[in-house]
DNA sequence: AATGAATGAGGATTCATTCAT
DNA sequence: TATGAATGAATCCTCATTCAT
């Protein structure tokens, strides 16, 4: 045992263990300092393996960013559909659907920013450029979202913007309160959470001429 | 004079043109490589400059980029303010605002992604930190966002959310949008704009009861 | 067991063979790539065991090397000294000890590139140089070659060359060129062979004046 | 100046010195320790320069090796070919140009031994086979032996033998004893060369029936 | 003032060897 | 006895920074 560790292992370490404090060692630091920011000596560290273990798990540095990627990305996708009822009002809905971003991102930090920086990375807006374009992403699905939003706009109910600017009027706010929440910056209680919901869904809703 | 230089500079050398290029390289590189990911050599090429010449104007590299930063973030504040009217309704100064925040970004990709970047580095986290509970920051003034929302909420006509919510609502889907439109991911005309901003207004406006 | 084993081993394996494995895949391997070239891990996984077993029959990376390199010099010596008839001529003798030499490096190419290399590292000049000053190498038996030399020399025979020299002019040629066939730059074929053995005579025998 | 230097540097250090600095000191341990088991920091101290400092004048180990290749395959087959007269008996030039091997060899034991390593490494082998089968190699031109060698078999002067096994028999002998005489084990003094110079044009030269 | 050659600390990765199972 | 996961020293290479010119 690595005396160096600073996960303490008493009695009993869970042998399949290893794999997993590499993940969140990663997850943690580069959440915090960027991939070039975050050598692999200091994950070890942090995971308590020597560096040369963290080489059994993953091919290379890429490879354990990449992996850890697909993995935080489909939890944040599960956490999202989790629960959703595709016979809800389109509103309800999209309430879920966005509340889901706020639950994943207070309850999963680094992990919420490992995806946004992975998504601004050069990788990430390739991936997504992909996706946008070929729809033939990692799993060739396209988002709730999209669907909701295109469906909606059917409906009349959704504003008549092109689907890029309204993920982006939905995610846009989310993303940044959850950053925000993370950094310390603010609070994030029920109440702030669901009236931010609320404008949210104020922004993308078709205006009904409310006279 | 580097005989390497992609940058003819005959006869007479503009002694201040120097600290241009080399901030012009600067974001230009690092908004799209990241901080660790651009090497000060690759600054000195692009820039036309002997490496060790960037030292003679910035004390290093962290202050070298620290102090782009300032400036690129005081030019993209002047932006914003350009022809605002502090007579205006709330709504068009709402409008005014943000619609520079679109303005920049699209005139200015560079520097706009590299303060994007900036600001969710662990340099950037701080300097927000301190800036909203010090109010301590460098110029030490509001975003005249934040009064504005102040006194939108006092009148009754912006919602009643925590000021970060509605910075969010606000600047969130624009950030989100222009990088979208860096990326090339979408391509923003007037029309799209002007629609999101009122999107945007529609978030943080308050809710008149729907009369 | 290793079950990614390329060697399959049903049921019952042999004990004693496990070590001839891990010599056979040395050999192949070192053979090829080198000393620094070969990992123990390549190794093990030719031989089909664990990296750890490797230890249990070899010191060291260096041990297992030397031991197989004596190994392998003692079956080559063998296989130049059978069928070896002190009674015949001199020539005939020649022959037959050079011949030997083609023989092994086509019949075990690896084992021949493998001794070539190990005489040709620094350890292996040691060694060739012990064995020539203090004559208290490995056996401490003289080549044969060296023998027939000197004792052809005697009776005018063979050049007065130093030994060494005449060492040389017999196996460089021979080495030369099984190290061609097997890099498959010549085809070694019969005639060939007893072509150039006749060429390696003509170098060492006495010039009997022309007539 | 590097207080680890291994070179005195007396008054005046010759600003051009560090790139020969380098390259002696690579040719010197590689010839000895060979490609893997020389570190460029073992070349660094050598040379008595920075470690990055290599990099600045070769791309990576790779190129700094194949350079030096180059450059000493050159040197050597100047040395071959300096006062080569074609118009001298093929016997007079066949010993010109294996005393060129013995002279080079001797003089330059480490490019020597850098060369013989280098062609039979799996890289070298590669350039040999391509020279062989395409004739299309780094200079294009054949090595002036196989030329004397096809010449004289025209002429019945030269055994008919494959031009490989000529090759070996003329070469084979000195590379082996230049190797033994840089590792010390024999004195080349002119006596044992014009011996086994004349030797080894016994070994090709055509059976003249001895009568 | 300007340069870029030189440096060496630091980063990613490999691999001989150990040891718990 | 046999294994292979774990290790960390050692390797190649990069790059921020210095300094002689």
């Amino acid at each position: 045992m690595n005396i160096h560790s600073t996960k303490a292992t008493p009695i009993q370490v869970n042998p399949i263990g290893k794999r997993e404090h590499i993940i969140d060692a990663t997850i943690k630091l580069i959440s915090e300092y960027g991939f070039h920011g975050t050598p692999i000596s200091l994950i070890a560290q942090e995971a308590g393996v020597g560096a040369g273990t963290i080489y059994r798990y993953f091919k290379d540095k890429d490879t354990l960013v990449l992996e850890i990627f697909k993995q935080a990305n489909n939890a944040f996708k599960e956490t999202l559909l989790h629960g959703y009822d595709a016979n809800q009002t389109i509103r309800d809905r999209f309430l879920h659907l966005c509340r889901g971003i706020f639950q994943y991102g207070i309850q999963n930090p680094y992990e919420f920013k490992f995806i946004e920086q992975f998504y601004n990375s050069p990788y990430g807006t390739t991936l997504r450029r992909e996706k946008l374009f070929c729809n033939c992403g990692d799993t060739g699905q396209e988002l709730p979202l999209e669907q909701l939003f295109a469906f909606g706009q059917a409906q009349q109910i959704i504003k008549k913007l092109p689907l890029a600017a309204l993920i982006a009027l939905a995610i846009g706010p989310i993303v940044f309160l959850v950053k925000d929440s993370i950094a310390g910056l603010i609070q994030l209680d029920e109440t702030t959470i669901n009236s931010t919901l609320a404008a949210c869904w104020d922004a993308v809703k078709q205006d009904t001429g409310g006279r």
